[in-house]
DNA sequence: ATGCCCGAGAACCTCGGA
C-alpha cells in the first residue's frame, strides 16, 4: 500500500504533472489539496482513464481536497463533524487493505493561518481542535488510520531551512508545535521522520527569490500513521522531481509505503 | 523588507498563499 500526499496549488494547472506522477508511481492512493476548482470542473475522467476513482470537495479558487484511489473508497466523509465550515479542507474514506483490514485515509488541507496576531490564525486553532476531536474519533472507531496533508506547520526546526530567520513565525511558532503534538498524542506519528532523521528535507519552497534552488523550504506536507499502520509501514520519502518541473507546485509529493 | 512569485477572478489590480 502506497500512500501519497501532495498539494498542487491548482489542479487546472498541475493535471499533467499528477497524471505524469500517478504513472511513474503508480501509488494506491494519492492525496491532493488546494484544488482550487469547483466539483463541476475536476477531471474524473483523466484520472479514470489512468485507473483511479476520484473522491472530492472543491471550492471556487481557494481550498479544495481530492482522494485518487485503485480501488473503490467507501464511507466517504466530506467537511468535519460539528464544524461548519465554507472551506474545503477535509475529506476521509475507507479503503481496503491486503489483508482484509479496513484503512480510514483522512486527507486534510490545514488553514495557513497567515499571522499568529490575525484572525486567520483563531480560525487555524479553532479548525485544528476540531481536527483532533475527529482523529480521536476516527482512531477508536478503526485503528488503521492515516492522517495525510498539508498541515502548515513544521514539526520541528530539523523541518525548516534556517530557523532562525523562521523563530516565532507562522508555520515555526511553538503554539502550532504544541497543536500537532497535542493532535498526534492521540496516537499518530510523522512517517517520514520515523524513516528519516536527516534535517534540511522540505516539502514546499517558496516560488519568490531563490526558493527551490537554494533549498529554502519547509517540511510542512505530513503523512501521521497511528501506531497499527506505523508498525506496517516499510519506507516514506519526499519526491522532489515535481518540483523541478516546468510551472512547478510550490509543494511535491510526500510518500509513505506499507506492507 | 508584511517584499521577492504564483494562481484565480476580474479586470490590468487585489487577495491569499507560506
Amino acid at each position: 500500500m502506497k500512500i501519497a500526499s501532495w498539494n498542487v496549488n491548482s489542479l487546472r494547472v498541475r493535471v499533467e504533472h499528477v497524471s505524469d506522477w500517478l504513472q511513474a508511481n503508480s501509488p494506491d492512493l494519492l492525496c491532493l489539496q488546494e484544488l482550487k476548482m469547483v466539483d463541476e470542473d475536476f477531471p474524473i475522467d483523466v484520472f479514470s482513464e489512468l485507473g483511479y476513482h476520484s473522491q472530492f470537495t472543491g471550492q471556487k479558487t481557494y481550498n479544495g481536497v481530492a482522494i485518487l484511489s485503485k480501488e473503490p473508497l467507501t464511507n466517504v466523509v466530506i467537511d468535519m463533524p460539528d464544524f461548519d465550515d465554507p472551506m474545503r479542507r477535509y475529506i476521509a474514506a475507507d479503503c481496503p487493505l491486503a489483508n482484509g483490514e479496513t484503512l480510514r485515509i483522512v486527507n486534510v488541507y490545514v488553514p495557513n493561518g497567515q499571522a499568529l496576531d490575525s484572525d486567520k490564525f483563531q480560525y487555524k486553532r479553532a479548525w485544528f481542535a476540531k481536527l483532533q476531536a475527529a482523529m480521536k474519533n476516527s482512531l477508536s472507531a478503526n485503528p488503521n488510520t492515516v492522517l495525510v496533508g498539508d498541515f502548515n506547520i513544521t514539526p520541528s526546526n530539523l523541518d525548516v531551512h534556517d530557523p532562525k530567520r523562521w523563530e516565532g513565525k507562522i508555520h515555526c511558532s511553538d503554539i502550532e508545535r504544541l497543536m500537532l503534538q497535542k493532535l498526534m498524542s492521540e496516537g499518530l506519528y510523522d512517517t517520514y521522520r520515523h524513516f528519516n532523521a536527516d534535517g534540511d528535507q522540505f516539502s514546499w519552497w517558496d516560488y519568490r527569490g531563490a526558493g527551490y534552488r537554494a533549498n529554502e523550504g519547509l517540511r510542512i506536507d505530513l503523512v501521521l500513521s497511528s501506531s497499527a499502520m506505523l508498525n506496517k509501514a516499510i519506507a516514506s520519502s519526499i519526491d522532489e522531481s515535481p518540483r523541478k518541473l516546468e510551472r512547478p507546485s510550490d509543494h511535491t509529493p510526500v510518500i509513505a509505503e506499507y506492507n
